[in-house]
DNA sequence: AACTATTTATAAGA
DNA sequence: TTCTTATAAATAGTT
């Protein structure tokens, strides 16, 4: 802008081109650091130069502020991993409660069996085994193995008709 | 830079404090789309304004570049989020391989009961019905449920001794 | 918002 | 490269 118009679009020229952006880098950096201070606000410019793509220049450049201060990247990469952190915690979620939903009915099928059984064994000492000496009832209790002892809580504890622990 | 000669200090003065932000920020945003075009590289500049602490102008304005440029805020909390997400993951994965290890055991459960009730009703069909004909064989059945028809094709593909379907 | 006197930024040259 | 300087651009104060 000076000893000549310039239009704006690429300086092809390599040595002009450097030139330039160190000459308006510079101003640039000026302006901000002006209008900061004459309108007491937070103003920052982030340069990328062409021979250091990964390092950006900023203003101000003291260090706090170059950790503000996150190029297109960082910032993307970011917040794409959000995303996919948040799809694949809905999927854990689904997955989950589905997993969870599975022991119910099956704790119940246990239950309904624990029940039948109980009552199967019940009849065969009842009604059987006066009458017929060779049933092995250890022979039987292996069968029904030690879960019936212990599901006899979870009997208890599910709401069935009445608090008698008698049975 | 006009008229008079300004220092570079704060204008205390609102209305020329405004105007000043208001001329300076078009400028500024001018060279950069300038220096952007000339040398082909990418700058941005983002500028809070006094008035909206909370959004701060950048250049490039489009939607795009605009999510690109966070202030440190916005990268903290993003950072912030993604941790938590990390560990709420964390978590949610052994929350499920734990939820997926309850239905095994349930189902062997499962399993040895359904086994214990076949052998029990065999026995009682077996040996006793011929001499007690007050068993009733429905109310049996009422007992073991549906299950037992259903249970059936999970113990064949369970890896039961034999293959034999006529039991 | 528009104008314009003046300052500031800077393109080309040394 | 840095310095110089003619000129373009930005802008402070005004309208």
């Amino acid at each position: 802008m000076a000893r000549k118009k310039v239009n704006i679009r690429y300086i092809s020229n390599p040595a002009k081109r450097k030139a330039t952006f160190k000459k308006r880098k510079n101003g640039l950096f000026k302006k901000v650091s002006e209008i900061c201070t004459l309108c007491a606000i937070e103003a920052y410019a982030i340069i990328y130069s062409p021979d250091e793509p990964a390092k950006p220049e900023v203003w101000p450049s003291d260090q706090g502020v170059r950790s503000v201060i996150f190029c297109f990247r960082e910032v993307s990469e970011l917040e794409q991993s959000k995303k996919t952190l948040c799809q694949e915690n809905l999927l854990l979620r689904n997955n989950l409660s589905k997993a969870q939903e599975q022991p119910k009915k099956l704790k119940n099928e246990n239950r309904k069996k624990e029940m039948s059984l109980l009552m199967c064994q019940y009849f065969i000492v009842g009604k059987n085994l006066e009458n017929a000496n060779t049933i092995d009832l250890n022979d039987n209790t292996f069968l029904t193995d030690k879960k019936i002892g212990e599901n006899e809580n979870e009997i208890r504890d599910a709401p069935s008709p009445g608090d008698d622990t008698s049975y």
